[in-house]
DNA sequence: GGTGGCGTAGTAACCGGTTACTCGACGAGT
DNA sequence: ACTCGTCGAGTAACCGGTTACTACGCCACC
């Protein structure tokens, strides 16, 4: 064939036209005065070679828009990808490319990626999702900061707890204790007071925001928790499944309800509760927590959270302009979404 | 503050490492005999200033790998969402960045990216999801395909039909019909004759090749298919519960099996035939096509597709160094996943 | 002692664009 | 006829790196 053409430069256009390189750009932008005729000879050329301005070279000499970036676990999970979504949406709009990367929770590819990101200069950086909160990590993150902003990107943290005073990054959050108290609450006045937590993840933050609404919940009721009734679990729905099976067939059965940390946890668990003959909501009631699409199919009463709308937010924040040091953290509301896996105790079928 | 501090440039680390710029330039390469002296020297200047290369001025001189570009209609949505992650995966492991545009369908946003991709000197754009195949199609993909070549893109088409002869795309989908034939076939064993097809989309080239692997096992059993019994449907949830629902409350109820193009409509209709006290498998079987996870939950027998294995079996094939001519396409198998939503036809509870 | 080779570091051209500055041509004003 | 202003186009510097080529100092060797 045509061999590996050679890329088409602004030289060759300018070339193929009889004009010079600079006439050429000046067409091309519109922005300065140059002869009708001269204009449709360069377009002409342009056209003819199929010529396409190098976007690298041109962000060299002219301060153009960086890139979105944004950082999440996995994309195959429909929490990460709902706010994925969001995050794209609000770049497109705003002119931006969105970069996208998963680091299947591996700090090591985090750090490379926003390591990276600085020296592709992106305008933003969106980091996703719950993290063990030691020191490390919030060494990690303000070097991150301060690195990102030494290079002109701003940092944005979605789903992890704000690095204080004098770190540059903007927060944005769920209310997940509140929807997590909320919806612990609407068991609560069903008449459960034996309500299994499923989704304990020791040092993680997003868990930790949950459990805390859960038992201050039960707090406002004067119900004692029960170490006994939290569970470690992840946040998928095998895991789910996996440990309630090891609960219905190891443990007592001594709970009437099931809070599970996320919906894919519920998912599982009502998976397993079925195949132990246990029906939901007759047998055992459950809700969930973050009302991704699967919810819809098991009819679980969960906890709404505007995912996109955190993802938007993520965006508009970091491409305000505002002060990251000046801005307050920005926590999103939630509420509960009531479908059909709760059944009041007691009340006959 | 500091100000908006300007950001820091190799001439910068030269000025207070007190060398050249080609200096440090070679010791951070490393590919060059510098002092071990020097080289310390500007190692403590880079550390100091926190100098970090600027990967588009880079990219002028010296060709690097450019980024691995997914045009998808959506991310929320589990199809796109798996075959994505994919593609992060194999692009990650290549040592590429992804980039992710979501179009929302829209024509004059895939153009507009394709055109981005260009300017950007991406090294692939993959291209997900059915289309409407008319000739503008054909003509607009083929402008495509000539344009990304001659820029040095590889083009890959996943779950689109290749274009043909003399056009430089590669291109990678699922034996769709093949799938749709042998789940039509479990069907059919368990002793179902009227099967009500959901999923008819005039043009798309996913669904044409779904509902014609339905329509070749029927007429292997020598099934007449009915026209009555294939309905049109897009291909997420609200769309299967809606045209189910409407079937069930104005049409005839003469169908024992339900085929879904997607779990998506599967898990919509699914919530409609209970909202008619029709109980899955016991009045109505039903089967979807993906296998994406939500399938699990409602235990709907199904297709599964290998979607992030297809992700990364377009990067691969993009990066291979092939010559997209002379490639023939790709076609990964399915196979049939046995859950509980079929039943065989008469056999009493 | 002159010469050749090696090890380092600097100079400057180049990647592909943009744009400040310069310059020639042409028409208007006096 | 001469000057001035304006229009349109070219020249060259610059963005931030890389690297071919050049230059310098030092040692070994004849």
């Amino acid at each position: 064939m045509s061999g590996p053409a050679r890329r088409v430069t602004i030289r060759d256009v300018a070339a193929h036209a009889g004009v010079s390189v600079a006439t050429v750009s000046r067409a091309l932008a519109g922005d300065y005065p140059v002869h009708p005729s001269t204009r449709r000879k360069v377009l002409r050329a342009v056209r003819e070679l199929d010529y396409v301005p190098n976007a690298q070279a041109r962000a060299l000499s002219v301060a153009s828009p960086g890139a979105v970036a944004i950082v999440i676990h996995s994309v195959d999970s429909p929490y990460y990808a709902l706010i994925a979504q969001g995050v794209e949406e609000q770049a497109a709009a705003e002119g931006r490319l969105s970069l996208i990367c998963t680091t299947g929770s591996d700090p090591e590819r985090e750090l490379a990626f926003v390591q990276t990101m600085r020296e592709q200069r992106a305008e933003a950086v969106i980091l996703v999702g719950g993290v063990v909160l030691d020191d490390d990590y919030r060494e990690r993150m303000s070097r991150y900061a301060h690195g990102l902003a030494a290079s002109g990107s701003r940092l944005v943290l979605c789903g992890r707890p704000p690095l204080g005073d004098g770190v540059p990054a903007f927060t944005v959050d769920f209310d997940n204790t509140g929807g997590a108290r909320a919806i612990t609450a609407h068991l609560l006045s069903a008449g459960h007071r034996r309500i299994l937590y499923l989704g304990i993840r020791p040092g993680n933050s997003t868990s930790n925001t949950r459990v805390a609404g859960y038992r201050a919940a039960l707090a406002d009721h004067g119900v004692t928790a029960a170490p006994a009734l939290e569970m470690c679990c992840h946040f998928d729905r095998r895991s789910g499944y996996v440990t309630m099976k090891r609960r219905l067939t190891e443990g007592p059965r001594d709970f009437t309800a099931v809070f599970a940390a996320t919906d894919l946890i519920a998912a599982g668990a009502v998976k397993a509760l079925r195949e132990h003959g246990l029906r939901v909501p007759d047998d055992v009631s459950i809700v969930g927590y973050d009302d991704v699409p699967p919810a819809e199919d098991i009819g679980l009463t969960t906890v709404h959270l505007p995912h996109t709308e955190l993802g938007r937010a993520a965006v508009r924040l970091a491409l305000s302009g505002k002060d990251p040091l000046a801005e307050p953290p920005i926590t999103l509301g939630t509420h509960t979404v009531v479908r059909c896996s709760v059944k009041p105790l007691g009340s006959g079928r």
